[in-house]
DNA sequence: ATTGAAACACCCAAGAG
DNA sequence: CTCTTGGGTGTTTCAAT
């Protein structure tokens, strides 16, 4: 499918506010409601759009402690990746993991309320996984930034 | 501001799919419309959920590549941090930057739509800064989970 | 927290460019 | 094919209880 300018527009504005209605959008991009309408269901029908969420403030909701966990695993048999990737998804303080190139195999970012917790996740969770190599945990001191929204080129 | 059961599931609820109607909502939390409504409306208020976004398909919109690099500085006076923190604003590729503890400074999360382009960027824009020092870059060559929503605990 | 009612947005049909 | 106009349906919002 191609995206002409109205389309990367739309996703744009809907990245950042998808509450706003076809009303809205149609004044910006001036079109009418129906218009803008149909554009949204079909970016929806491509699978362009994926879903529509709430964000939250993590302070807020006791997740103060956000760690990046580096993670090895102790052999790269397929059998070990399946394990390790269905296994992780099972620990809800683990929001995200990606399987990486470079020094270690997985990069994974772990929500906690606080320190203890995270010593909780660390020793009872993660270490707890039989071929778990090593880990290394980076403390995130300062958000600069953590956008949803993906750069439309 | 504290949060009853009703409100912890009606987040859950809205991290996973803010489209979902308050009449919805109320049939699964056996309230009234307006009940939920209220509730909602002071979530937003207290400024628990901050925004009501649309996310969309990487792939679909040439970020076919993600990278996260580790950035070290050469210094780390306040001077030198307030610059870094305001320059990689600038770079639409870069979508999250964490100051963290541990070997380097900052972690970044880059998009791009191919590798000619993250050379670009390495480049032309982040090892372009003159008070940067090392950077490491990981290529994601799977994404297991990510997550925009928050763990409610 | 609920009911009920007004205002509003969404969604579809029909038709124009 | 994508656009616009117009109207029915359902949702959001608010007042009263």
């Amino acid at each position: 499918m191609t995206l002409d300018a109205t389309d990367k527009k739309i996703l744009q504005l809907l990245q950042e506010d998808s509450k706003q209605t076809t009303k809205a959008l149609s004044l910006k991009l001036n079109l009418s409601v129906t218009a803008i309408y149909e554009r949204i269901k079909k970016l929806e029908r491509e699978g362009i759009i994926t879903d529509y969420v709430a964000l939250v403030d993590p302070e807020l909701l006791n997740a103060k402690l956000t760690v990046f966990c580096q993670v090895s695993l102790v052999q790269h048999t397929e059998d070990i990746v399946k394990a390790f990737e269905t296994d992780i998804l099972k620990f809800h303080e683990v929001v995200s993991c990606f399987h990486v190139s470079g020094d270690n195999d997985y990069l994974i970012k772990v929500l906690v309320p606080n320190m203890k917790a995270f010593r909780q996740f660390m020793v009872k969770k993660l270490t707890s996984l039989k071929y778990l190599g090593s880990t290394k945990s980076s403390f995130v001191m300062n958000t600069v930034k953590d956008s949803t929204a993906i750069p439309i080129t």
